[in-house]
DNA sequence: CGTTCGAAG
DNA sequence: CTTCTAACG
């Protein structure tokens, strides 16, 4: 058995400070990726940053306090690798994967972009640049006999089903049809190949989602948005035997704006 | 009887969530003066804007979210003005003043420099214009009969028995003797002609301090500042017949940097 | 609404 | 060390 969480933290410090380390503490999966950790590895109180019991990876943003993601591996990595080769987000705190026996891991920060802006632009030249990785991985790591699973904030919403409210987010960043259509071939097995696990053991149910503004009462009406995914190489994804997401049960536990998002591997 | 208090509040709405609108009820003071209040009217709440049984006047910065000055009054006052006539420091919420029956009532908010500065420079500038005016100000209240009480943070440590730790503040804005002479000068019987009226009820004593860096354990060793202070008409400071600081019981308990200098005056 | 930063104090 | 703003989310 095997399992893995990805969450995004919103500020790893704030989230130290809140309950992520009992939250820690108590999972019981051996691999979690952290994304939006908005701080370098000496801004981090040390139990934080090696927590007893886990290796650690980070790949934090050159821009100070913006994206950063992690890995936290209870085994030592074989191997490890920043970026994915676009120079562009070579050092943007954007994506980390290791080797595992059998298993590559990556964690993604895709950016969040806003309709008419610059950072929309910023979005679509990662998506471009990212979905040829997402196969060569795969293809690469088929040759090695290895799975591969992309876990973390892909600031896309699939399908209707991935969001509350669908209609009023039809213009939306983050749930516009070009950005559907492009996790369309990221699934799609004549091109990225990959399947979403959580999907895949909830076919038909609204969300469950994994983030939830802070604003109004989103998170109390569970007005969410499903936009972290743990995309598996179709091998590995017949392995999963459970995928859920861990929704705070109150407003008052909460230490992030994401929930961890959860799935455990067969042999 | 009568009973002015001073306050730098070191940003209003956040001194509101701390403590300040409990101590505000508490004080028997009639005119409460405010320093630091880094907020526009509107950014305040109602309750705080105006407190109960009390009249408000604001003068904030142009620059937001930095210096501010307010004056509470009991009473209704007579007249209002901002500014002190100096165009360069007309909207930067460091001057106003109240007239009340027999009385002007002064909230003043001196920039604080910083040796080697622009600020430093700015302070100089302050400083400069100001002295004349204060001078002007007596001499205007006196022709009208009526006293003044210029209250504030002023940002300069008088003499060695105002801070704690003068010697090694003796190149350190606030303390440097340039700024000391200027407040000579202001309680100059033949220039400002002001008198310091808690220094004038504790003629010997260090102290008593009125703020204290945020910085180490500067509270709890009382390695503090007496910056903050009433100047009054020696015509009113004759009729005083209490002057204290209220230092905080508990570091627990502040609910701003600075400690409210209160004066009591007899008829 | 919450987390950062940077300027200011 | 704390307050704010701005940018970002």
């Amino acid at each position: 058995m095997q399992q893995v969480t990805t969450v995004n933290v919103n500020g790893l410090r704030a989230a130290a400070r809140k309950g992520y380390a009992e939250w820690l503490a108590d999972t019981g999966s051996d691999v979690v990726c952290l994304q939006e950790v908005r701080a370098e590895q000496d801004q981090l109180p040390v139990a934080v940053r090696e927590p007893e019991g886990w290796h650690a990876v980070y790949a934090p943003s050159s821009a100070k306090g913006r994206a950063g993601v992690a890995l936290l591996t209870r085994r030592e990595p074989e191997a490890v690798r920043v970026g994915f080769g676009e120079p562009e987000f070579a050092d943007a705190g954007r994506y980390a994967e290791v080797d595992l026996p059998g298993l590559t891991v990556a964690s993604l920060y895709l950016p969040s972009g806003e309709v008419g802006t610059e950072r929309q632009d910023e979005k679509e030249r990662f998506m471009t640049a990212f979905l040829p990785y997402l196969t060569q991985l795969r293809q690469r790591c088929a040759a090695d006999g290895r799975e591969v699973l992309v876990c973390g904030d892909w600031n896309i919403a699939h399908r209707e089903a991935d969001l509350k409210n669908w209609r009023a987010n039809r213009r939306s960043a983050g749930f516009l049809p070009e950005e559907r259509a492009w996790l369309d071939r990221v699934l799609d097995p004549a091109d990225g190949g990959y399947v979403d696990v959580v999907r895949a053991h909830h076919p038909e149910q609204a969300g469950p989602y994994s983030w939830w503004s802070y604003r109004g009462r989103a998170f109390d009406n569970d007005s969410g948005w499903r936009i972290d995914y743990a995309m598996a190489t179709p091998g590995l994804a017949d392995r999963a035997v459970k995928a859920y997401v861990e929704r705070a049960a109150s407003h008052a536990e909460r230490w992030s704006d994401h929930a961890p998002v959860t799935v455990v591997f067969g042999p």
